[in-house]
This record gives structure tokens, C-alpha cells and sequence, in this order.
DNA sequence: CATTGTGAAGTGATTCACAGCA
DNA sequence: TGCTGTGAATCACTTCACAATG
């Protein structure tokens, strides 16, 4: 995917800097949080219609192929600039570069992986970071047994590695899938390296400076969301028959 | 974890029922989509304090052990009931066990995983599951040559078994973790077979009937909400230097 | 008297609805 | 004519600030 905006980059760069960014007289106004989230649920969809080769799309297309109303997705796309034509709709390569300029997708990041159980595992061998634009530059584990083992085509590093890789790979972007115990520390040496973005999947809540992100994925607590609505949904919606006051 | 649960619903049964479950006159209202999102992770702080043998804890104390601020802590807790002690704080068993019946932990639910690649391997194995009241009753692939694997205590199943074995264990919720290009098929045999809640891993936008609950979790994508911040940090925050209007 | 529980105020996100334009 | 881009209205969530209270 990224080839294809690298292509791209060439023949849209003149206007690709001549945006206004949508927003307010302060001429600076970053795009609300909610928007930034659902960018990359864009560029995905308009992938899908790239690849089937469809040249233009309306909001209304495209929100449906990304799941949500027209009206969000135009709003959504009015902070990035005016990408649209009126009457006709959105050009798909056209407006996939915009996205993808404007996540950040026109260059390349390196990502390392610490903490290689299943679910590290299963990180490094995951095709959609690569296709994204993502490279994962190093494996960490603290088990001295697994150090040396190969995953894909990386050899997991011992942890005492990891300010001396990250500063020769510039990662900026470190992605935690350790046990809670470890979580804390593991963070801190990332954030002791260099590393200023965090993806976190240990449940575990970290402690940061003000400069560095964190995004949190946990599996257990998508489940218990989803169980809470389960649990409502047996109770008749309400609690009409919990009885009692 | 559930194990104590279990344990203290004994004892505090008499109260369990007696909510007022927070809200206006129209005595029926959930609690918000936001408020729901962080009560696993209140439910996880209390598990952790409980665990140090911690016997209350403040609103405050609390707050910092989620990783929020103290009033939305308390607007929080004010949705399912009174359950603090003015001038004291909250008894953390107590308020576990509130909290775990809220979300409808007390009860165990029966998962399945469609999909066994590395990722699906991962949740299968996946601790935080189980530990949680989730129970994997039943893991599916649609290779024919992965059917009969075992993976940990279970063995893979075809697709062909979905309907029977979702029935025959009272499944509501699947996990799909899938390739996007079968993620809507899945779906569909999910929500055919009884299924009515959804953890979708696959980048791929699912429909669904309106009694189905579905939610996402996409690794690249939160590697792209974290690279477009990255890319602010590095532009200076702004787009001062970038130039041209 | 420390801390909860909560109205009220403030902030941010979504939706409406239509003017403006190709 | 059809569809975008966007102010204005609405809705949801967060934070403030303090009265109520064990």
C-alpha cells in the first residue's frame, strides 16, 4: 500500500503542502481526537476501493464502507481540507494520500516488540504493520532462554540491548506485550531510550512524561465491555424484573 | 479472581439486589458507554489492591490506581449505586464485587475463536480470559488441514461444527480473528448460530443484525492514531514550519 | 473533618439541515 | 441537479465545586 502512495507522493506534492487544516483562526488547531481515531478506518476502506478499482466515491460510499454516517465523514475529512467536488464525490487515490500524508503514512516507521509470548509472537508476524508502513526493527524478551531465538526473519534481543537499538534503528514507537508485572519497567527503559510513542497491551496502567503517548489495547476488557451489554440484553434491556428499590 | 468473587456473592447477596443503578426518574437508564468502558479498569485496580490486602481506598487513591482523575472516578461509581463512605472511601471488596455484578462477572461466559493463525493461537492462550470468567469453550478454523490441532486443552474444530457446538454450549460471544476477507462470513455464521456479541480483530467493517453487539480492537490502527501524533511531535507541534497557505 | 455524591458549568463530539458550488 | 462543506443545534462526556454526611 505504501508503494502505491509513494507513486502517488510524486505527482501530488504541490498541493500536498498547501493545506489549511481545516479549523479556527489560530491557524494551528490539530484535528479533534475522534477524527484523528477513525483516519486510518478511511484509508482502509479506500484501499478496499482502490484495489477494485473504483475511481470516485461519495460520502455516502464511502461511510458505508467504513461503517459510519455521511455527515461524520465529511466533517471528518473537512479538518484534513477540501479534498471533495462537489456534486461528484471524492477522488479514492487522491484522498487515500491526503489520509495517508496526514497520519503520517508517506514515511515509514520503525516499531520494536518487547516481550515475545504468544501474543508477542503474534505481533512480529503480523502482515498488516508492514503493509502500513510499519517496520519492526527488534524483538526484546527478558527470559535469557529465548534471547537468540528466531522469529520471522529477527533474532529476539536480551533487554539490556534496547537503548543501543532503538537509538541505531530511530524507533520511535515501542510496543509492550509483557506480562503487567514487567510493564512499568519495560516502559520506563523505552522511554529512557528514545522511544516516545507507547503501545501498550499488558493490563496495566503506565506512568509516562508529558511528551510520550500511550495507547492501550486490552483483550479482557473488549470482552467484559461486550459481556455487560450481554448481560443487559438477557435482563429484557431494562432491570424492570431485578425488582426491588 | 471470579473465584472470590464467588466467594464474597454469598455474603453480600442481600445488597446485590437492591440497586438503584444511578439515573433519573425514568428508573431505567444504563449507565454511559464511557462510564462502562472504565469499569473493568476500576475492577482491575481493586483486584490489584485487594491483592496487597488493601481494605479501603479513597476516591483519590483509586483515581490514580486506573489511571483517572477523581471525579470521574466518583461520576463514575455514582452510576451504579452508593457505594462509598462519606469521609472514609470505598470498601474494595465490596466495591469489586458491585463492580464485577455490574459488568456481569459473576456469571462465566462462553467464548469462541474463530480464526487460529498466530493471533487466534495468542487469545487461545490467552491467561486474562480466563481468569476473568471468560471460558473458551471451542476454537474453529476453516483450514481443514488445522482441524484436529490441538492448541492447549482444546482442539481445533471445522466450521461446519459452528451451529451445533455455539448451541450446545450456550456460546454468546465469538471472537473473530480471521483474514478481512472472511471476517463477514464468520460474522454471519456467528449471528446465524445464536451468537449476539462480537469481538471482531479483522481490519474489516462487519454488519450485523441490530440485537448484535460488536466491537473492534485493530493493532494498525492504534499504530496509526500513535504515528500521527509522532508526526506532530516531530513537525514542532504545529505546522508552523510547514509552510505555504 | 475528610471524603463522597452530584447539580451545574464547561468542553468536545455528533447530527442536522442547507447554502454553495461543480 | 447532486453532493460537498459547514454553521448551528443537539447530545454526550468531563470537570468543577460544594453541600451532605458518616
Amino acid at each position: 500500500m505504501l508503494s502505491s502512495c509513494a507513486e502517488l507522493s510524486g505527482a501530488l506534492l504541490t498541493t500536498a503542502r498547501s493545506r489549511r487544516s481545516g479549523r479556527d483562526e489560530r491557524g494551528e488547531r490539530g484535528i479533534p481526537e475522534a477524527s484523528v481515531a477513525r483516519l486510518p478506518i478511511y484509508l482502509r476502506a479506500l484501499t478496499a476501493l482502490s484495489e477494485r478499482n473504483v475511481v470516485t466515491a461519495s460520502s455516502e460510499d464511502l461511510a458505508g464502507a467504513a461503517g459510519v454516517n455521511s455527515a461524520k465523514l465529511r466533517k471528518d475529512l473537512s479538518y484534513l481540507g477540501t479534498y471533495g467536488t462537489r456534486g461528484v464525490g471524492y477522488d479514492v487515490n487522491y484522498l487515500r494520500y491526503q489520509i495517508a500524508r496526514e497520519i503520517g503514512l508517506t514515511q515509514d516507521w520503525s516499531v520494536v516488540i518487547v516481550g515475545i509470548g504468544n501474543l508477542g509472537h503474534a505481533l512480529a508476524n503480523y502482515a498488516g504493520f508492514v503493509s502500513r508502513g510499519f517496520r519492526v526493527a527488534a524483538l526484546f524478551d527478558s527470559d535469557p532462554r529465548r534471547v537468540g531465538e528466531r522469529v520471522g526473519d529477527l533474532q529476539i534481543s536480551g533487554l539490556g540491548d534496547l537503548g543501543a537499538i532503538v537509538k541505531s534503528s530511530s524507533v520511535s514507537i515501542g510496543v509492550i506485550a509483557t506480562p503487567a508485572s514487567a510493564a512499568q519497567d519495560v516502559c520506563d527503559r523505552l522511554v529512557e531510550a528514545g522511544v516516545s510513542s507507547i503501545l501498550n497491551f499488558a493490563p496495566a496502567v503506565l506512568s509516562v512524561p508529558g511528551h510520550v503517548d500511550v495507547r492501550k489495547v486490552d483483550l479482557s476488557i473488549e470482552l467484559q465491555i461486550l459481556a455487560y451489554h450481554e448481560q443487559r440484553k438477557a435482563n429484557g434491556l431494562g432491570e424492570l424484573q431485578v425488582g426491588a428499590v
